[in-house]
DNA sequence: CACGATTACATTGTGCACAATCTAATCGCC
DNA sequence: GGCGATTAGATTGTGCACAATGTAATCGTG
């Protein structure tokens, strides 16, 4: 198991696969990701599309970098998705009059409906994850805590 | 089992982002790729490819095959990875002799001269996360327990 | 041994992620 | 008003992820 390695604060960190937080993390979210699949295939959506429209949800017309600042995503991941979903008729860009280098991103119809359907879907996840409610909290902690610091270090 | 949740014991599922522990495993694993990045950048590799190697590292020639299982990586992913550290000099591809349809990878001296060099990464990487060896306990048991719930509830 | 089923892998196509580079609109400052 | 700097966004290119489909080798069963 734990041999001699490289270590702080009495951690170990290994070049085994299985010692990592890391790879974890990234299993779960993958693993996460493929859950949602099915749920979102329902409503025509991805995983990214999805988290663009809970943005849209919760503040009606954002310009794309604001998207970009709350999913901590580029505009090279953005660009492209907010056309499919343009595409899809589910959201609508426009520059604003006012300052023409922003474009703003906002809901169609269709795309506000949308929102009906989705409440069962978190729902659904959460179910799936089948963590209490104190590793729920414990996790968005931890979760947060390192994200944090993980940028900070940067 | 757990049974159900939902809001049933407690938690509520909301559209809100911030609430959502699906972001924060998502946003988390994303930071912590891209803070591998240029230490990885030193060593000609991409995350993926980098534990790609840690199964070579650890097992010397193995299956494709298994290097999915133990990645929970299709051959879809794998193939033209796998391909690309051949390009790179790192890994070799032979089909084994008492079965043609298995291709087994191994490692070339380049390939494993650089284990050397990527033990300096977990550490810094374990630094940079910046848990307390508590936290980082209670993440790698919530996240494996999280993970196996959601693929089993699949 | 024949032959359908299985297995291991490859290929194709779509959609993220993200770095690097480019364009056009706006701002700051004189 | 003129002009360099900044800002918002688009584009291009590489590399995952993963579904769907294809192919060749092997196995199982009669």
């Amino acid at each position: 198991m734990s041999g001699s390695r490289g270590a702080r604060d009495g951690q170990e960190y290994s070049l085994l696969l299985d010692d990592q937080l890391c790879f974890a993390l990234y299993a779960a979210s993958r693993a996460v990701t493929q859950r949602y699949r099915p749920l979102l295939d329902d409503l025509g959506l991805t995983y990214p599309q999805y988290l663009v429209l809970l943005v849209l949800w919760e503040y009606g017309s954002v310009p794309i970098k604001e998207i970009g600042a709350a999913l901590q995503l580029d505009y090279g991941t953005l660009t492209p998705l907010i056309k499919r979903l343009e595409a899809a008729g589910l959201a609508r860009r426009e520059r604003r009059p006012d300052d023409e280098r922003t474009v703003l991103v906002s809901l169609t119809d269709e795309g506000g409906d949308l929102r009906v359907r989705a409440r069962a879907v978190p729902v659904a996840i959460g179910d799936a994850m089948g963590l209490s409610p104190e590793d729920h909290r414990e996790a968005m902690r931890i979760l947060r805590t390192l994200t944090a610091q993980v940028a900070a270090s940067g």
